[in-house]
DNA sequence: CTGAAAGCGCTTACAG
DNA sequence: CTGAAAGCGCTTACAG
């Protein structure tokens, strides 16, 4: 019977017809924990990411999810909240599960030996958006210090020499490149770094909008910000609005990752799009290639950004 | 063995302490879906919804996670972006997977039937957000009629008497009543609704952005807009503030959820508490307690709302 | 080509 | 209290 319901050619159409019909009249359900019990596979990718619910990774998502629905594999979401313990919970599940490989943006502080570990429990890992330092898996993001640099050189040509950059983590790979780009921009044009106009922390819309207060009271005041992502930057131009100056015109703003609402944000932003479906895609191929035996070696596979230009960003004004 | 593990009282400390010592150094890991195959428990509940990455939908989402959490079960989401089809595809991977039970909030045209069959093949049921008429399953939701109303008394308070209502569809029982309860207030103060004030549709901040030249092209131009939500309404506001038009001052805009993004928005926006978290909570404790074995009877569960005043609305302003 | 049997890794009722 | 055995529902290798 069960090799009727798989289309078996072992099986004779007719036959095949009416076990089928058989099936649906009684209300057969498949049952794939014995199935996956006997055969080890179980039809199920997890991924795990910071925050599902972050623009930046649904964008990501939603391309893995195409991906994986046409090999009819089920994914798990889950978020790890950049709480490794949370994350650890999660890979454990999935091993449980039996699932058949994970696609993670790693917690800070992942060590390779996670990584490792899920690896040699059968779990096939795929990384996105950031890297761990001695794991030996493919890796897919965008290339970060290139994304950055090209921000800071559109406000560099636009004249300004004061910019300030707000947001992200040394702690992430992430978090390392796009501050090391925003950097050599700097001092590629010979311009100087004020050692405060880098506000790290913020990731969010929020924390962009209560960064504001202390971008505006910067010494030496940047006329330019360029934002982490941006959530951060329409946060940002939210707060410099509510200040009673308008981002765009007293202050330029870039993002990062060209979110569907940085065309719609006022002023529209200027932004670097990250590759976001290239990224989610290419994971989901890569891992989907590793289950179905192929050799994928190791790499770290890094997406060009490319600047979009908008209404966010302008000439400097000085002010009296 | 599998006794020591699960700290039954009918072993003795010290042998458990072995045991579990012993599995932890040989890498034991617990298969789920053989014990699940035996008990027929797999500790699985699966989330469906419209869009996971709708932050309304997001902050349900985090108190489900959160309230699932403190009884281990592992969640499993799915989108089903109102497709029927996808829909039954996924509740036919919970019960493939033998899934405990679903939180969902069914997709448009959604039969009472699905759900029944699901509930017949052990899978219970909860609903959030929408009802499907004739279900036998308890429904956690806002008061979507009264909230309207409180967001339209407002606008009619602040002296508004031609106010236009911006997206939602008729499709589902939310888009009804959200309605319902705007056309209510409206004649309850003995005020007209203009035949083409109802601009119906749209949902998400870029819908509302693109409703914005429709609106501002209305005859009897409306000095309000009662809107369906609150990304829409910060859509709206950003098109009005485009059209060069200041929201707040020239037109008041009203949303719908209460986001977290509703209060960073310029200006910060007005608009109705629809309970998330409420509801997220207690519609998983409703199915853990059905879990349990508790006899949770089919009820409507209706969080109140709560109008919260921002800067987006004010005193109407004529112009010539 | 068809059918009966073994086995995946658990849990639980049962015999010792 | 302990240990061996049955069985959950599949798939697959094997005997007929």
């Amino acid at each position: 019977m069960s090799l009727a319901l798989r289309d078996s050619p072992l099986v004779a159409g007719t036959t095949r017809d009416r076990i089928k019909e058989h099936a649906r009249a009684i209300g057969y359900i498949y049952n794939r924990r014995a199935a996956s019990l006997r055969t080890s596979r179980s039809g199920i990718v997890g991924v795990v990411v910071h925050d599902i619910m972050n623009p930046f990774f649904a964008e990501i998502l939603r391309s893995i999810e195409s991906e994986l629905d046409r090999s009819r594999q089920t994914f798990i979401l889950s978020n790890h909240y950049d709480q490794l313990e949370k994350q650890r919970t999660f890979i454990d599940t999935l091993l449980q599960l039996g699932a058949d490989g994970v696609i993670m943006s790693p917690a800070i502080g992942t060590p390779a030996s996670d990584i490792l570990m899920a690896e040699e429990n059968g779990l096939p890992a795929v990384l996105i958006a950031r890297t761990v330092e001695g794991a030996d898996v493919p890796v897919f993001r965008g290339d970060d210090a290139y994304g950055t640099g090209l921000a800071t050189n559109h406000l560099i040509s636009l004249g300004h020499k004061r910019i300030a950059m707000i947001g992200g983590t040394d702690q992430t790979s992430t978090g390392r490149d796009r501050y090391q780009g925003y950097v050599n921009a700097m001092e590629a044009a010979g311009l100087e770094v004020g050692p405060s106009w880098r506000i790290a922390g913020p990731r969010t819309k929020q924390a962009g909008f209560e960064a504001a207060g202390q971008f505006l009271a910067l010494k030496d005041k940047p006329t330019a910000a360029c934002c982490w992502n941006d959530l951060v930057a329409i946060g940002l131009m939210n707060g410099i609005a509510r200040a009673g100056l308008v981002p765009g015109v007293d202050i330029s703003v870039t993002g990062y990752d060209d979110l569907e609402e940085a065309a719609i944000a006022t002023p529209a932003l200027t932004t670097v799009w990250n590759g976001q479906r290239e990224v989610g895609r290419r994971a989901a191929s890569a891992l989907l290639d590793k289950l179905n035996g192929q050799t994928v070696r190791p790499s770290q596979e890094l997406i060009k950004p490319e600047l979009h230009v908008r209404q966010s960003t302008g000439k400097p004004v000085e002010r009296a």
